[in-house]
DNA sequence: GCCGGGTCCGTGACGCAGTCACCGAAGCGG
DNA sequence: CCGCTTCGGTGACTGCGTCACGGACCCGGC
């Protein structure tokens, strides 16, 4: 599943991984002994519910999506992994010897450094740094993570997909299906249409197929911002 | 918020929860060193959302509830932490240094033993054991909890009523309202009541004003097997 | 060109779930 | 016995998810 790059070394990557760089000569060394440097194309899976864990994985460079998907084929999107970052859920897996719970994908080609159990269970005994980093970055992600939850549990659509909206098309005009929003929020593509429709009629936004617009960032935002 | 019980030390909580007594000699008179005992009271609230965390908690009899909260006033239960376990939300919010974003609740009275922050991490970097605990009960309990979570938010209600009514009066009729069910599966009180009135004409249940009996455990197994 | 298949989107009908407003019934303390 | 509080029941309405289907667009091959 997973691959060295061809291009890089790990020594190159870790240079280039400020929270690595920060960790101390001993315990860089030790990583560069057993690290492997990771290259995952864009739509890759990086890992499936059930499949099991035992690397632990820093994201470089790129971006991985972390989601749930339903018997009934409808999926939420719980958080993405990118530069600098960690899978909350590769980490709790990897200490409660768990299997993964949701699925991993690529986004955007990325470069990440995996480290087996041993080694991670080895640099977590050692070093300070080390755990510093790895658990401040966890617990911030389970929060967002609640964060997430909460809001798809108890708020309604309209206030969720115009963030999701923002999120997504904040910097402009941008590809994105309605399928794909309904993902991120967890509700079905016809649902993301029907409101999408009346956010045009409102002129929040412009839609073209697999492209969305937003015409009035400023009433969007107002609709984003309540939470009911 | 948390104060000493009068009746045992340290010593003797300790003596009596099996994951400090696997510790090793050195590192349980570091624990009873600077562990506080403590005794929670039915009803009280042990954190609030927005609460800062200062102290990991051991439970060593009883049980505490933690729940999300919505504005309207919906509720959902996330985990019970009981005898021998401890609690996500405050691991990760201890080493993330965020601000609790759910609510805990004793339900039973409970005694608990209390680690000061500087505490744990001296622990957490001196123990392997201790690690070990930690973060095994750690993957575990967030994986129920990402369980949950799908639960709550793909699958209809009439199973996951079910569920909530085998795992809350599935050792015989007792004491439960149609408003505690609610919030344990995230839903409204009347949508409760409603369901329980269909269950009652199947033969599933009996009800009575604040008690829930189940009439027939095998066909409401069934109810509660089917996750659509 | 134009034809065919795949992806994306629109729509109506329907059923389940959440909300609101209100009421009655059961317990409990004075 | 009365009044208060908690608990449960109900109808009307809205929002959301599901199903079924069809049309629109895109991109390849011919």
């Amino acid at each position: 599943m997973v691959s060295p790059g061809p291009d890089m070394t790990a020594a190159d990557w870790i240079e280039h991984f400020p929270p690595l760089a920060a960790l101390g000569q001993e315990h860089r060394d030790a990583v560069l002994a057993s690290a492997h440097p990771v290259r995952l194309p864009a739509e890759m899976r990086v890992f499936d519910p059930g499949s099991p864990c035992s690397q632990f994985l820093l994201v470089v460079d790129g971006c991985v999506r972390v989601q749930m998907i339903a018997d009934t084929g409808r999926e939420l999107v719980l958080y993405r992994v990118r530069r600098g970052e960690t899978c909350v859920l590769t980490t709790s897996c990897l200490f409660g010897g768990e299997v993964y719970p949701a699925e991993g994908i690529v986004e955007t080609e990325t470069r990440a450094v995996a480290i087996p159990l041993a080694r991670f269970l080895a640099l977590i005994a050692a070093s300070e740094g080390f755990r510093r980093f790895v658990f401040a970055g966890f617990g911030q992600r389970l929060a967002a993570l609640l964060a997430t939850v909460q809001d798809t549990v108890f708020h309604n659509l309209d206030g969720r997909l115009a963030r999701a909206l923002i999120a997504r098309a904040g910097g402009g005009p941008v590809a994105l299906t309605h399928q794909a929003l309904a993902a991120e929020i967890g509700t079905a593509r016809e649902v993301v249409s029907r409101h999408l429709k009346q956010f045009e009629k409102a002129g929040l936004v412009r839609l073209a197929r697999g492209r969305i617009e937003i015409a009035d960032p400023d009433r969007l935002a107002l609709r984003a911002a309540r939470t009911e």
